[in-house]
DNA sequence: GTTGAGCGTT
C-alpha cells in the first residue's frame, strides 16, 4: 500500500488574525504556494506550451505563465506553472527540478504568493522615484 | 545573432 498520500503538510503555520490589515506572510515554510510552481533556468527559447507539455505529464497543469522582457520582449528564462493539485505540483517539482529542458537545466521550486496579497496601505504615488533598475 | 541568477500580470 504505497500511497503517496499527501505531502507532509510541511509546517502549516496558521496565520493568526493578529491584525485585520497586515498580512505580512514572509517565507514561513518552504512552500509558500501549494499548486504554484516557480520554474527557472529555462532556455530563452522555451515557451509556455513547452513547459506545459513538460509539466503536463505529471498532472493537470492549470496555468502556465512565463515572464518575458518588456524591453526586448524575449523570455526572461523563468516562469510559473500552476497545477490543479498540489500533489501533482510536488511530483512535478521533485521530478523536474534538476532536470533539463531544451538542453538547459531546469530549476523548479514553489512560487511565492505575490498576487494573493490584498494590501490596503499602498502608495501608488510612488512615481517619480527612480530606484535605479528593477531586480 | 549577445546574457544565466532569479519569483510574475492580469
Amino acid at each position: 500500500m504505497r500511497k503517496t498520500s499527501l505531502i507532509h503538510c510541511f509546517a502549516r503555520q496558521v496565520i493568526r488574525s493578529s491584525s485585520s490589515s497586515s498580512s505580512y506572510c514572509r517565507s514561513f515554510s518552504s512552500s509558500p504556494s501549494n499548486n504554484k510552481l516557480f520554474v527557472a533556468g529555462l532556455s530563452w527559447s522555451v515557451d509556455e506550451k513547452s513547459l506545459k507539455e513538460a509539466f503536463s505529464s505529471f498532472g493537470e497543469v492549470s496555468e502556465v505563465r512565463i515572464m518575458y522582457d518588456k524591453d526586448s520582449g524575449r523570455s526572461r528564462g523563468f516562469g510559473f506553472v500552476n497545477f490543479s493539485r498540489e500533489d501533482e505540483a510536488s511530483s512535478a517539482k521533485d521530478a523536474m527540478d534538476g532536470k533539463a529542458l531544451l538542453g538547459r537545466p531546469l530549476k523548479v521550486s514553489f512560487a511565492l504568493d505575490k498576487v494573493n496579497r490584498e494590501p490596503l496601505n499602498t502608495r501608488y504615488s510612488n512615481r517619480g522615484t527612480t530606484f535605479g533598475r528593477s531586480r
